[in-house]
DNA sequence: GGTAGATTAAGAAATGGTATTGATCTAAAT
DNA sequence: ATTTAGATCAATACCATTTCTTAATCTACC
């Protein structure tokens, strides 16, 4: 039973690691230990706005979300990230610098935790950690620059269209005033922009 | 005077590596070997829409954009590049995939060339040049994110106003459509928000 | 003097803001 | 466990605002 849970703990970065580069089971022995588990409830907060972010966290199981608030008050969703995925606030992470985001939970969740100096640790001494690292940035840049085009040039409607055929899951999972914040619109907005959808179907 | 041009001819390679990691001057000499230089006039393209993007280019001298032309033919820029930066289409370099952008010079430039293998070549004999590609990437990530964010919550005079105050020689260096279409508006919408701005002083 | 780029005006379209309603979830009290 | 009060979320209607579209000048510069 304590091996099945220990090996489970761990499923997600395995899987997300050998996706992207060559690595022996002894390497990813050690780099298991370089990472701290934790469990947060849905609503739980990993990182608040103000604080430093002092872990890059992977996702084993459940949904994260980031957002920032602006003057009025206003939440805007900035990234959501599901199992296999990361998290964190970059800027504030890799800067040391005040987060301008807050990360929460957006279901029950497992995380597993690497702070700047592990992070930093675990790359030098496993240089294929390094790639991995870049590899990820490469990729998230990549989608990042869609999305930077998807904001600037599509219409409401084809925002949600490609989100959702992207993430069918995504539906089910996120309650949907905060797939409008992700996507810029107000929820009454994206209401309409369902009701649309529907009548034309 | 052969020195000294090619000493300028790298100069800013040099400045932007040092900036983000050591590297000694033989190591920096060795890099240079792996680049190829280029010399584009205003209006011509590195990269055309449908190839295959063979080249990181890095720019030592001018300004190139990269835009991506949707089905109405309408031109959507996606990335200025100024002296000191780096350009390509990412996921066509990286994936061997088709060009969904072009790349061209917006004044006559100066290029450093990476093909895919000379930089996978470099960053395995350099492994100080991988750690500085992966900063490099980092920082393009944390700036793409403030992007989107602004991309996504802010109004068209936000985003001019955003963008000059960040980048003030670009009114100088880059028409107003380019700039317009960069924050995803009309180039009618720029001229009007700029008018708002000029009467409030 | 022709052409690309910038400005301006007027009406159309898309999206936002406010308010209301109904449904569902949550948590405390019994 | 059940009930109930409050909170949360989605849908909808109505009006306001922003941005787009079209089209007509205006300008600057090869």
């Amino acid at each position: 039973m304590l091996n099945y849970y220990l090996a489970s703990m761990y499923e997600q970065l395995e899987k997300s690691i050998r996706e992207k580069v060559k690595i022996s089971a002894e390497e990813f022995e050690l780099c298991k230990t370089f990472f701290i588990p934790k469990k947060l409830r849905k609503k739980q907060t990993l990182l608040l706005e103000g604080d430093v972010c002092t872990y890059n966290a992977f996702i084993e199981k459940g949904i994260l979300r980031s957002y920032a608030t602006d003057e009025k008050g206003n939440e805007h969703v900035i990234q959501f990230a599901f199992e296999g995925w990361w998290i964190s606030d970059l800027a504030s992470f890799l800067q040391g610098s005040n987060s301008t985001h807050t990360i929460e939970a957006i279901e029950d969740s497992e995380l597993l935790l690497l702070t700047y100096t592990a992070r930093e640790d675990l790359m030098s001494k496993l240089p294929v950690f390094e790639t991995y690292q870049r590899i990820l940035l490469q990729n998230a840049f990549i989608a990042f620059q869609s999305r930077v085009n998807a904001a600037l040039n599509s219409s409401a409607e084809e925002k949600y269209l490609k989100l959702t055929s992207a993430y069918p899951d995504i539906i089910a999972r996120v309650p949907q005033h905060m797939i409008a914040s992700f996507l810029g619109l107000t929820p009454e907005t994206l209401s309409r922009v369902r009701k649309q959808i529907s009548l034309r179907r």
